[in-house]
Parts: C-alpha cells; sequence; structure tokens
DNA sequence: CTATTTCCCTATCGGATTAGTAGGCTAATA
DNA sequence: TATTAGCCTACTAATCCGATAGGGAAATAG
C-alpha cells in the first residue's frame, strides 16, 4: 500500500512542476489546493528539497521550485526517496536489498520468483515515466 | 511491502501443492521446514481453509491439503486473501474499491493514473500465474 | 473407553510505523 | 524593524503487524 506521505509527495511535486516559469509555489497553496495537512506536507517538501529534486526561497514570494527539468526525473527516483523499495520484497529490491532470515536459498524461493517479476513489471513503469509524464 | 502473512502463507501453500498424491501436511512440518512460528503459521493456514483453498484432517496423520488442483489456484486470488488489494492506492482497486478523500477528480489525479498501469501490469502476472506455476 | 494427536478458535500484547501536531528558529524581503 | 515563509526537532495518538497463550474439539490408536 502506497503511504500517505508517497501520495502527497507525488501531488505535490506535480503541482510544483505545472508552474509556469518556475515559479516559486507556498507550501500553504499546494496544501490548500490538495487538501493535504500543512505542516506534513511541510516535512515532505523538505525531504524531496534535500534529497535534490526542489530547491527552495523564503521570504515573501518564496516557496518551493524544480531544480531540474521535469523530464530529467524519473518517477522511480522519487518513489525511492519518498516511499523507500519498489520491490515488495527486501530480498529483490535493487536499491534495499536484504537477504531473508529464512530462506537458505534465493533461486529455489516461489516468492523470491514471484516477486522478482513483479518488481521487474514495476521499475519498468517507473523507470520509463518521468516527472513531465505525470503532468498531462 | 509484502506482509509476512503473505510470505508464509504463499510458502506454505506452495509446499502443501508439493505433496504426491494431495498426503495432509501438518503445520508443524511446514513451520519448523520454513522457519515460520508456528502458532502464527496456524492461523495463516486456518484463512486458507476457511477461504476454501485447503481442506485439514485433524487427529494422527491429519493435517492440510489442497482442495483444487494447483493450475486451478490462481496467484490473485491467494494474494487477495492473504495481502488484501493487489493495487497500491485503493481508488485503483477492482476488489476493494475507496474514492479518495481528496480527490475531486479521478481521472485527472497523476498517481492514481500511474497507480492504475502499475496495478494492471501487476495485476496480469498474479492472474495468469497459478499455483501450479510457483512450484517449480 | 481412554489417551494421544492435531487442528480450531479467541484473546491478548509488545513493538514498529504512520500521519499528524507543536513550537520555536532563521533567512529573505518590504 | 516587521513580516513572510521555509527550517528543524521533538512529540504523540492511532493503527497495524507479527507473534504468543491457552484451552477446546474432533479424529484416531490401542
Amino acid at each position: 500500500m502506497l503511504s500517505k506521505k508517497t501520495k502527497y509527495g507525488l501531488k505535490a511535486i506535480v503541482y510544483i512542476a505545472r508552474q509556469e516559469c518556475n515559479t516559486p509555489v507556498q507550501i500553504a497553496t499546494i496544501a490548500e489546493s490538495e487538501s493535504i495537512s500543512l505542516k506534513y506536507l511541510e516535512s515532505i517538501l523538505l525531504t524531496l528539497r534535500k534529497s535534490g529534486f526542489l530547491g527552495s526561497k523564503r521570504g515573501k514570494g518564496g516557496g518551493y521550485y524544480l531544480l531540474k527539468n521535469a523530464k530529467d526525473i524519473k518517477v522511480s527516483s522519487l518513489m525511492r526517496i519518498l516511499e523507500g523499495p519498489i520491490a515488495m520484497v527486501p530480498c529483490v529490491s535493487l536499491n534495499f536489498y536484504e537477504k531473508c532470515d529464512d530462506c537458505p536459498d534465493e533461486n529455489a524461493c516461489a516468492v523470491h520468483n514471484l516477486m522478482l517479476e513483479v518488481r521487474d513489471s514495476t521499475l519498468h513503469i517507473f523507470n520509463n515515466k518521468s516527472l513531465a509524464d505525470l503532468i498531462s
């Protein structure tokens, strides 16, 4: 299940990406428009900024803006920052790999192989979609 | 993230499906072989029985056995019983649909459309895979 | 008939995570 | 100097998950 953090984060960055001329958008504007708790959204945008997706400007007329072209932001990288692993099981994760305690042989594990297939197909979607694709 | 319940449940039913002549398998046997807490596994197998996948036999020589041919048990139906919705977001779920509180227009929601695509590809895998496919 | 085996069922619990809140701080601008 | 708007840390309520406890009931063996 997708966390609200991810859902809110995606909606917010899509909102920001829709601005013309990359004008900074205030947190409060997004929060109101997307019905997201302001303080919670604040922390989400903070992590998106610390991850290098967004820049920020303080004081009057401030807000958040994209640091890169929307075409160059892959959905998969957004998902990894917001949600964490894309795989449903750590033992098939590329970026968050972890061995199972049980399961002596991964290749013989039915769950492993099934989830490997799911991860591939999901990743294929996320890797081939950019923020720009989400806007329209 | 896949819950342990699902992981254990899948491993267990795969174990049961591997038996020759559909001989009943005891909970304890599976628990030991797959390193699963016995009591926890007990409750998982109970739900699989109540959902019509497994039959049970009590007393000596008892245990769990498949009620249908492994070919006729789709992974998607197992997933729905064990894990719940296959979709990452309720608003794109076929069997567990729920409208978002926020989001006035689903078709205009970037997250909705993205997750719709993911659900389709995941479901495609789960629908076209049976328990028999997991065994080998 | 009795003992043993094995599944049946309900209740409970600790720990982790999530979503959200509070509140003060700091930089930029007017 | 006042105001605006993001920065940052800490805290909390609620929920869920994985696991545990413990007795009950049916089937079988002897």
